[in-house]
DNA sequence: GATGAATTATATGTATACATATTGACATCA
DNA sequence: TGATGTCAATATGTATACATATAATTCATC
């Protein structure tokens, strides 16, 4: 039996990767702790592992907010998430064992049907399986956690925007030139295909993210010193 | 004024990281609690923060240890670090203003001295120094907060072992290829030579905890499917 | 009516008390 | 002798109570 505080960190989590719960939103004890019927201790205990991850902002006295990203802490994380995916990519490509491989195929080829019918959510899920498939592949669980620990604090952020992608057929193919690389062992081909693509997703999820911070509120001025973004 | 969690935090972390508390130690609570003079409460918070950032251990109800690393971990966290490294090297190198640069040169020189010196408690201080400013040319947080924690956990880890590296000239040497390609903003030269530098430390650490486990007890079977380290 | 100081209210931080699961010892039995 | 099961001891998990800092409100004053 797992602990109170254990299940309360996997709903939450769910919930701020999945979107239900919004960036920003503020989290406080006693109206978790009534939510799930426990005291506040297995709910403090939560709240501040999830801070330590990076899924909340834990301010001392002030409790946590769902984290809210800015438009230059998004850039930096779009950068390092599309440097190491590009990196976990190669290494799939050199050390995934047969069937791995296979199994990163078949995958591949699910979801051409679901880019055919346009079915958006389903499409996620396995792209988010794709990716797992080649975090797995890189047989490193220190890289393949990192990335995924970045890659649910992105999620967050990705799920509380609007539509995600809606070019799905990009995607695909996209994904597709990953996947041969991988399957033909070719480890350069892989990282540059893999950059290639979440360098351009990355440049669509920023621009977003800019324009509607420009309707609201101006943009807080945090990093004066912009970073030359995929600049190599 | 700082939460106790939070003090009890950096106290804690100081002592992993710097050795005092080797790996595999029990942090029991009680024990924790009488030693700083306060409630297990906030002894509780502060190792699961521990635990979340990977310092310690925390199994349910078995309470927590400090982070013992398996060989085959060991070999993932190297090799992490090792990539990480080299691509902030690289960005540092695009992206360091002057004074940033004027800062790393200085740094080099001081520790010329206390190579010839054979300073090694002080070299360590000044060689920590010189990657921070690294992480930090990077003008990346995400990149650089992911590369320091990491090497945190390993510095708990090295400095377990004996001494931590006997050919001060050999390293500094080294340094001085990175400091050189990122004075010159050659990206990929600095990538090169910060890989180099970190694979060849990498080596070293992974032998040395190889003779260390041989002697005592068996190695422990984590990963059957070994990783083909640096193949690239 | 607006501003600001003082007070109340509330949320977080910490301490203590209780519940429960694990560990180790000891006894019993095959 | 060794294995297993029960029981006591103890450590962790959770709940509750208290302390304190921040926020919100009130009220007085300008």
């Amino acid at each position: 039996m797992p602990t109170i505080a254990a299940t309360i960190i996997q709903i939450l989590a769910e919930e701020i990767i999945g979107g239900t719960l919004a960036p920003g939103s503020k989290l406080e004890e006693k109206v978790l702790a009534e939510r799930f019927q426990v005291s506040r201790t297995p709910v403090r205990e939560a709240l501040r592992e999830m801070g330590a991850r990076g899924l909340i902002e834990l301010i001392p006295r002030h409790g946590g907010v769902v984290a809210n990203i800015g438009i230059a802490e998004l850039a930096d994380m779009l950068e390092a998430e599309c440097e190491l995916e590009a990196l976990c990519a190669q290494l799939a490509a050199q050390r995934m064992s047969v069937v791995e491989k296979k199994q990163l195929e078949r995958l591949h080829e699910q979801t051409e049907a679901l880019v055919k019918g346009q079915d958006e959510g389903e499409y996620l899920t396995l792209n988010k399986k794709f990716h797992d498939v080649i975090c797995a592949g890189t047989h490193n669980q220190t890289l393949s956690g990192m990335l995924r620990g970045l890659r649910d604090r992105l999620s967050a952020f990705r799920n509380a925007q609007a539509g995600t992608e809606r070019r799905l057929a990009v995607s695909h193919e996209e994904h597709g030139a990953v996947v041969e690389a991988i399957l033909a062992s070719d480890g350069a081909a892989a990282y540059a295909a893999m950059r290639n693509h979440d360098a351009r997703l990355s440049t669509k999820v920023l621009d977003r993210l800019r324009d509607s911070r420009h309707e609201r509120t101006a943009p807080r001025t945090e990093r004066p010193a912009a970073a030359h973004l995929h600049s190599t």
